[in-house]
DNA sequence: ACCTGAACACCGTTCAAGT
DNA sequence: ACCTGAACACCGTTCAAGT
């Protein structure tokens, strides 16, 4: 067997590859093209032939995390088929917990470092089925009772924008010290969908 | 009169404002420290005699930031003594128009750009008086049974993180479009709020 | 104390050239 | 088609020097 062709197989997901990991041990702030181009053992100038610029590749490494975070919220949810509280929870459950143990990946995709979004496609479609797939929870939460009837979109972003607020502002350093030594995020996340179910 | 004595009389101020310019006419990724020194008109090593690094100013700007949260919410507030709902209401409305007006300073202020907050203790020092500002909205709201019994800091950080939340997904652009043709975001977190309000 | 200008390491991006 | 290496403009930071 012929131990490597001339460098590199599939370049284009060994640089999302190589971009996620420097970005789980440096940060946002320490990702760079030609840090990304020699973890993937290329030259610097090599990424230009696989992604038009910078921008680019983030957008590639923010819909790996769209798509990673789907499929776990998948999971969660069809874990509880025909108990609706039950796929809400867990589902916030899950988003907290993808935000703690990607936070960097997280950031990216939620941060405005991704300027205009609007132009990757592939990006825009794995956002708007994962906001799908929130919305037919939602659902099936007012179908059973358990929230207000509403617009389902508008219950949506309400229940969605509850979660990704207190992590947001967790991320950040955001929430007191002495309510942290009482309650962990989930506790935090946990109580505040409370006070939006009914009973 | 003398028209300049050297060259500035505040220099420090004025890097902060000019920071602020660049950041509302080229967002966050135009904001550099070169070109903060060029537009207040000064070498670009200059800011080194007033701020460490970067991080140094960022830190700055974000403060200055809070600040002025801080006193748009405090206004929005002692505008309706003895109405708490109000209070709510109107302070959240104050929250959502600061971050449409500033973007950019919103996004400095909550998007990880700033990475060591607690380094900064007039960071830290506006923001935990802006969350005890909330707070004590949060027990108003309570003692007037306009929200439920629980702790108080719990209650608000789920009350901010909502707002919050709504917002950051809002600037993000990950609020669907069919959403954004029926309601505004002021609306959205009119209705979020809603339902967290009893009656 | 406050500021300048040269210098250094690093970055994003382009381009001619090689296979 | 995929990659290299030189080149350019820009950046953060340091430092010796000037007032």
């Amino acid at each position: 067997m012929p131990s490597k062709k001339y460098h590199h197989g599939d370049l284009k997901n060994a640089l999302i590859k190589a971009g996620v990991e420097i970005l789980a041990k440096e940060g946002v702030g320490g990702l760079s093209l030609r840090k990304v181009a020699q973890r993937a053992g290329v030259s610097h100038s090599a990424p230009y032939a696989h992604f038009p610029d910078k921008q680019s590749l983030i957008a590639a490494i923010s819909t790996e995390g769209f798509n990673q975070l789907y499929a776990e919220l998948e999971a969660a949810i069809s874990s509880h088929s025909k108990n609706p509280k039950k796929q809400l929870i867990d589902g916030a459950k899950t988003y907290v917990r993808f935000a703690e143990e990607n936070t960097d990946t997280f950031k990216i995709m939620f941060s405005g470092v991704l300027e205009k979004e609007k132009d990757y496609p592939s990006f825009v479609e794995i956002s708007s089925k994962t906001f799908k797939l929130v919305v037919e929870v939602i659902q099936a939460c007012q179908n059973a009772g358990i929230l207000p009837t509403a617009p389902a979109d508008l219950m949506a972003v309400s229940v969605w924008g509850q979660v990704h607020g207190i992590v947001s502002l967790a991320l950040e350093g955001q929430i007191s010290h002495t309510l942290l030594e009482k309650k962990n995020i989930e506790n935090i996340v946990s109580f505040a969908l409370g006070e939006m179910i009914n009973s």
